[in-house]
DNA sequence: ATGAAACCTTGACCCCCGTCAAGTTTTGGC
DNA sequence: GCCAAAACTTGACGGGGGTCAAGGTTTCAT
């Protein structure tokens, strides 16, 4: 089990965990009563910034769905190196992996801030997926979204340049935000083991690219797509 | 839609989709009675070596379950260079993806040598999972399977070496059919794809893996590993 | 507000490995 | 069983980018 040195617990008042699961898209289809059912069986807890809420190796606590800031999920290669898998922010669920295969978890889960999760254990959560088809066709739907980002970004850590990678990455972001003005969600460490190369090099690339005029740099976190088609074509 | 040269369509006894379902472990807990319920909704196909089963960009036809043969599912990356996602053996499914998303496919299925598969249409899947829904506890149990390998070898191809991921690959593979004589599944040139380097690197490596003793190659395909320990220290 | 710790940038070095090429072996369709 | 096509091996070469180092900047806990 996960060292908590001091998470909340039970600082959740009812209506707290309500919001948490209505903003939850595999549950937020539900009714009502249903949705109150639900919120019976989940706990409030709240992590500290730089608070590891599961370990590589701990059994499964459970359904984790984050309600109020950000979690960093990473893994450790076999040679010891970090790697980060995504981030989660509020309506994001993880810890399901060992879900279903009754494993230990195989990756980190840390808070990023300060964060509010709630909590639903194992069993309760299967029994609800039976009692309720219509959440295990949302929690696959998600299930096969991840799958194919996932597979995805192998691909293109396996088959792009470095170049291309951190282009595509700053493509992906702008898309997903809408806007061709971005805040980078994270460090250039945790970016960098993101796809799969070094701080240096990001820094390096990023600078390269604002010399050749396709972004523009207003500060470390902030960049601004100038030409994206330029940008794509390597 | 696939462009289908030949590839036979209903020379499927009940006979031969009861085998298809039976051995499939997303179906074969069901009792009797609802297998052949399912069989009734699937149908039988057959693809030559080589053949193309689904495109990139295709709608989703279903579910996909092989019966006799391998199937190997590919991407091409942005830059049009071709990446091995896996291969798939008799009891495996595909098709998922698109299943649930109403997204077109993003990846490429080929028969790797002559191939049947049982075919079952988007709707009618998602009938069973509402009406069964052990189904999906099973398929989210594969896809979370899925998932976690997907997102080991990403974390793989991100931070190691060459020659880590190899003997990893090699090491795994041993693992797999408990046994330290192993029979490549695919050439180098899907091996190298597969773990994002060139095919001229894995026969190197292998070469040296080979004079520093660590493993022997008994033909092309054939490799016995002789020192496990030596090996997994890269 | 302030100092320490974490983060970022830039330079220098150099090695890993991707690429091209040419010769050899294996595969599989007829 | 044959022969063309595909797959594999080995060599040579060069550049991308990882690593180490040093100095500047931002962040954040107190």
């Amino acid at each position: 089990m996960t060292d908590n040195g001091h998470c909340g617990h039970g600082d959740g008042s009812v209506e707290m965990q309500k919001m948490c699961i209505s903003i939850v898209p595999i549950f937020n289809h539900l009714n009502p009563s249903e949705m109150s059912e639900i919120i019976k069986h989940t706990n409030s807890v709240s992590h500290p910034r730089g608070h590891t809420i599961y370990h590589e190796g701990d059994t499964s606590d459970g359904l984790y769905i984050i309600h109020k800031g950000r979690v960093k999920i990473y893994r450790l290669s076999e040679s010891g190196k970090e790697q980060l898998v995504r981030i989660l922010e509020p309506g994001d669920f993880t810890g399901e992996l060992s879900l279903f295969n009754e494993t230990v978890h195989d990756a980190y889960a840390e808070a990023m801030g300060k964060v509010e999760l709630c909590v639903m254990n194992r069993e309760d959560f299967q029994t609800f997926l039976l009692k309720y088809p219509a959440i295990s066709l949302k929690v696959l739907g998600e299930f096969s979204n991840r799958l194919a980002k996932t597979e995805k970004q192998a691909a293109r850590i396996a088959m792009e340049t470095t170049d291309t990678r951190i282009a595509m990455y700053l493509a992906d972001l702008a898309e997903e935000r809408n806007s061709s003005r971005i805040k980078l969600p994270m460090t250039r460490k945790d970016l960098a083991s993101h796809i799969g190369t070094s701080p240096e090099t990001i820094s390096r690339k990023l600078a390269e690219f604002e010399d050749a005029g396709w972004i523009r740099q207003h500060s470390q976190r902030e960049i601004e797509i100038v030409d994206m088609d330029a940008l794509l074509l390597v």
